[in-house]
DNA sequence: TGTACATCAGTGAACGCGCGTTCACTGATGTAC
DNA sequence: TGTACATCAGTGAACGCGCGTTCACTGATGTAC
């Protein structure tokens, strides 16, 4: 049964917005296409009328979920730059980290990118180049901006990481992998 | 067949040593425990004499491969504490990024451990621990030294999570990523 | 030391299950006249 | 504006496949006598 084209737009949004978050909260390989597009209020069919894969999808999913959370903190400047302790505060907080379908992609998909295809690689690349320009934007005009830029996106990233990996074990030693980074990061971030 | 108890235990570290490669290499999700056992040179059947599930097999191998690299990384000092030189030198390196079996466990697996089991966080919370005391003790004494040791291992954690996710796209990038960790990280852990 | 037998590491068929993808089909939408 | 029909988003059964785990069985090892 055909769909209007609105509403045909509405639910490839619907399968993008239903795969990024559960492929943040479970990751790619942990998610099925069925269960995404039974999220979607599909079926799984309906998929690959809108995408050639499961990897399209997820690289797809990826630079959609990006760039809305990039906008969003981006947005409200007009053109001032990013400040730092702005994402650090947005997103290197345990609601975050415990709830990854509301966290940035690149936070919460890093270590399985390598494992997926050129088109998921891609659009992470252009993602962390996005993030590392922002954040670089908002340092003070000091020698080696550019590494200390990469640093920090590196440091939110394994922050992240880690602190999810050790949420079942030790919620204290989470939140305070948390909280010293952001602490270490916001003092890289003044002018030395 | 009953084997030998010397042939049961070399048994038991084979499966270990290919469990932790392969995991390292393609993800806990993403390899089958007939093929870790193929690996080592027996059927999948034989697995579950020495572990209870693929979980307990995960925790062990994490374990196992943690310890070894860090003795190999710590023993030859003596008593010297580690110098972050070392550690960068011999971790974060283009080489361990394109063959994260050889990698540190910690580097390779980070981002999936939160969704694995308690026990396999267990492990990885351990491991955590123990390499962010030996970075600590390298550090001069300055104010924040342990945040800034949990900083240096969270940096270290993303910068292999994203130089090996960029890695299909963009070479040079995952190599500058690489390095401009590494030399920051340097600096961080000079007296200042 | 020699014999009888219990132990148990390893085997491989079998299980139920969920996976990604394909495809013939449906029927409302969009369009040409 | 009204009609005929081509388009195509969405459906759901079916595909072959690999997954983790179980289990009856094998037979050499280890042990009790």
């Amino acid at each position: 049964m055909r769909v209007t084209k609105e509403q045909a737009a509405q639910n490839r949004q619907a399968l993008l917005d239903a795969a990024a978050r559960l492929f943040k909260e479970r990751g790619i390989d942990g998610v099925g296409v069925a269960e995404i597009c039974a999220a979607a209020g599909l079926t799984h069919g309906a998929l690959y009328k809108h995408f050639a894969d499961k990897q399209e999808l997820a690289a797809c999913a990826l630079a959609d979920s990006f760039g809305r959370g990039f906008d969003r903190l981006t947005r409200h400047k007009a053109d001032a730059p990013m400040a730092l302790d702005d994402l650090l505060a947005r997103y290197l907080t345990p609601a975050k980290r415990d709830n990854l379908a509301d966290a940035c992609p690149l936070l919460a998909s890093a270590c399985e990118i390598g494992r997926q295809g050129e088109a998921v690689s891609r659009s992470y690349a252009e993602s962390f180049v996005t993030l590392r320009a922002a954040v670089l934007a908002g340092l003070p005009d000091t020698p080696q901006r550019e590494a200390l830029a990469t640093t920090i996106v590196a440091a939110l990233t394994g922050a992240m990481a880690i602190s999810h990996g050790v949420l079942k074990t030790d919620r204290e030693l989470a939140d305070d992998v948390l909280e010293s980074v952001a602490t270490v990061l916001r003092g890289l971030g003044a002018a030395r």
